[in-house]
DNA sequence: ATTTTCTTACGTGAAACACGTAAAACATTG
DNA sequence: CAATGTTTTACGTGTTTCACGTAAGAAAAT
């Protein structure tokens, strides 16, 4: 079998040492070059190419998370892992969104560092279980305030809601009126209803409710 | 110190049992009654209180989540942990919503169930890592497909997006154009950029553009 | 120095909003 | 079944926004 070729970047020499060690027993796992910054990465790069990047967050110059999506836009068949000491859920995030695979604590344990490589390795994104607790939290959080403001939905008719469906997926009131045979005053009547019940002074705010109450999907819609 | 009064509900006495002897060795925790499904377990908590409810999720009768719901209203002091076989996103989430502080799968160790109602004594939540992870896949799923049209909004200059994040907050043409000292033409015309810049038809998907890229707050901004 | 981009702004007709009023059509229930 | 309440339909009027075109001065880029 193939071993997994992994490159280090971190800008302590001390960490790629002691990450190497833990990798050298693994018979599948081999470190094929090592780098201290964004500058000599990519130099290695150009001769080395790796199925995984480890990369430490905070490095001299770029961030481990700008060289993420470098990495991503000129060899996006390179995956990536993110060491770091910091577990915001904000780096994390924002590491996910540049397209990291994965994401671990600097105190990971050999075990964990080897699970998460060999998941990504095989396709799957890997994050430590106390990165996934801090990330749900944020995620409820939402789904929570999402319940809060259900029930106010329920105020309204069965029309109306057809309509507000409707008018958060952006047509107009004629299309709208044209659609449900009606009069397009009597649309105008509907959606006043609406705003009224729900205490929303603008159709702004209509929309907003509207994502949130998952009557219409963000990213869906707009084609 | 006072130990943790818990409630048990799940509709195979075998495996309250089971439960029951995991907590029976911890000083801090103590099983206080038990109940197959949710008629017993009103009964039960007409006369006994505890700090948290076990519950599984799949009971005859109502489910587990509806019994969090009901608790929840009657009994919002009680915190409940819901133990189940399925680990399904749609399960977790809707126990979240329900109001559920905890989710562990049936094959839990001891020592996560120890910890979990640890937690959630003290106020925290508290999700298996097993669970956290397949929330993440949705949560992640989401911040990637964010990050696909957020290089759309590069194109705009700053007074664009100045005015994208007011417009998008609701404010009308005349509120906006009176804060940037411009006339309300001017705040059409910049209009009329963005929404040929973003390829957009209206501003109901101005709004959506705005709440996908970060713009503004979902949770934030209406009052 | 010249071209491009950004910000500002107007004209015009169509559409939508805001706020009030109100008549049928249905439901509910006393 | 009559009465009351709710839902759906609709209009009037004045204000605001939309849509589409045009355009000039300021700022930035080449």
């Amino acid at each position: 079998m193939k071993k997994i070729n992994v490159i280090l970047v971190d800008d302590h020499s001390l960490v790629r040492d002691g990450i190497k060690s833990l990798l050298k027993d693994s018979l599948d796992i081999e470190v094929i070059g090592e780098a201290g910054n964004g500058v000599e990465l990519f130099n290695l790069l150009k001769n080395t190419l790796p199925d995984i990047a480890i990369l430490d967050i905070s490095l001299p110059g770029e961030s481990g998370i700008e060289l993420t999506k470098k990495i991503k836009t000129q060899y996006p068949q390179i995956d990536v892992l993110i060491l770091s000491m910091y577990l915001q859920e904000d780096f994390v995030l924002n590491a996910v969104k540049a397209g990291a695979r994965g994401y671990l604590p600097k105190n990971t344990s050999k075990a964990e560092l080897l699970t998460a490589i060999s998941e990504i390795n095989q396709g799957n994104d890997y994050f430590s279980s106390e990165i996934s607790r801090i990330m749900l939290k944020s995620y409820f959080h939402k789904a929570k305030a999402v319940e809060e403001t259900k029930n106010k939905a329920e105020l309204l008719t069965k029309r109306e809601k057809e309509i507000l469906k409707m008018v958060a997926e952006g047509m107009h009131n004629s299309q709208i009126a044209e659609k449900l045979f009606i009069s397009t005053r009597t649309v105008e009547s509907h959606k006043t209803h609406i705003l009224q019940k729900l205490e929303i002074n603008n159709s702004v705010d209509l929309v907003k409710f509207a994502i949130k109450n998952g009557i219409i999907d963000l990213n869906k819609s707009e084609k």
